[in-house]
DNA sequence: CGGTTGTTTGACGCCCTTCAACGAGCGTGG
DNA sequence: CCACGCTCGTTGAAGGGCGTCAAACAACCG
């Protein structure tokens, strides 16, 4: 029993740009089956060439690269919406790794079928096209933190980034993000050391702009945050979705 | 007198995927004119949004973001054969500026043309994706290195990736590459500061594993630099060109 | 000849890493 | 029931990698 492309509610997310009904009807065929995986599993190895595409219905995840050191970076944080194995589609290998932070549920989507897209649904292949040029866009933004923002900077900066996505998606009840990733998973993200990450929060626990705990996470002064990051209060950029 | 896509000497290249007799004619007819540029002028700002897409024929530049400290991310070194605007062209905004390091001259493309790769040449759209993805790829691995590898490492990383790309476009001549970027863009480049960089790169000449002066990049010992670096010794991703 | 840009080197200090320890929560098995 | 192991968050102390400040040198150019 899935979902239907025509009844999907992220859809109608403000986030995502529009489908015509002949777009949801193609994506509808495209679609093979939906993959329900377990917090702590992987989906796709750095490497690998899989033979199948998703795009994330439900739950949270990350994606990763792992160095010859053991050292983990975090690429970015998985949201509902997200379209995963494009580098494994297009170059036959994965350049990260993809692992389930909740449980997930995926829409799957046939490699094979890839291909048709160019040749039969034009705005379709465009879609693929924007959307990877949103990613690099927003991995040239996660680039510039990490080699150039301070601690305090580039935490502030990974939770009003994290804040504005969840909201675009309708995720905040009453000022509280459902949080699933753990100070680990932040700290590899942003290239700092677990301690200094959790000293680092612990500031701006104390200045009383956030509070996180119990998988939860709340920004009580988005502008201060946004202050200290050094960015805008802009609503993220809309994006196709597959 | 502009180059004829025929006689492009770039397409020979191992480095570049090869092409159709139709695409090369189609990417003909898609091309504007060419562009002269002088060194240290912007060709793209960020958040413009250029009426023009191009890719480098010769020279080298740089792409990067300005924080709002002032601070600057280089994002990365733009050698013969990248394209260039492919943010503006799809999503209608630069998300990073570019600029010439030396003079560059580049094959001008109409971006209200860009559409119609998408409806009549589904190959070209194709490869628009796959260069999109390998961009992706490229940033993801730079991202692990800004966030996880020391300045000795990084470093080397760095040196490492640009003889393997100037090797690959047949620019090293008797174990020289030409370098025209300054110590402050690598420092830019990877997170660390001017002075730090300097000091870094004197202990690689001190090991005498690097040459680095008047333009002129020399590796002397590669597989020692890829073992400082953390990585494996191989060939770039082939790409398409357009 | 002065002005500018880029490289180099030394001194000093701090941000961040590492090491270490402790507590809380939570399953598992006795 | 409680002991035990495991993961995760938290805090302190010590040390080092890297940033900042400063100055000098070379090359180039008007």
């Amino acid at each position: 029993m899935t979902t239907d492309c025509e009844n999907c509610s992220l859809r109608r997310k403000d986030l995502f740009a529009q489908m015509s009904a002949d777009e949801v009807r193609y994506m509808q065929r495209f679609k093979a089956g939906e993959l329900v995986i377990d917090a702590g599993k992987t989906l796709l190895m750095e490497g690998s060439n899989s033979p199948q595409l998703f795009t994330a219905l439900r739950g949270m995840g990350l994606r990763y690269k792992t160095l010859e050191g053991g050292q983990r970076q975090v690429i970015n944080f998985i949201f509902p919406g997200d379209f995963i194995g494009m580098q494994a589609g297009l170059m036959g290998e994965m350049g990260h790794s993809v692992e389930a932070t909740t449980q997930m549920t995926l829409c799957v989507f046939d490699r094979a079928e890839f291909w048709t897209f160019f040749r039969d649904h034009p705005e379709r292949a465009f879609a693929l096209t924007w959307l990877a040029a949103v990613e690099e866009h927003l991995l040239g933004d996660a680039l510039a933190t990490v080699g150039q923002r301070t601690a305090l900077a580039a935490v502030a900066w990974a939770l009003v980034r994290f804040h504005m996505r969840a909201t675009a998606l309708d995720m905040v009840q009453d000022g509280a993000i459902p949080m699933p990733y753990s100070q680990q998973d932040l700290a590899d993200a942003l290239g700092f050391s677990l301690v200094h990450t959790n000293k680092t929060l612990g500031k701006l626990r104390d200045r009383q702009m956030i509070s996180w705990h119990d998988g939860t996470l709340q920004l009580h002064d988005l502008k201060g945050l946004a202050r200290i990051a050094g960015v805008e209060l802009s609503p993220p950029l809309e994006r196709p979705l597959m």
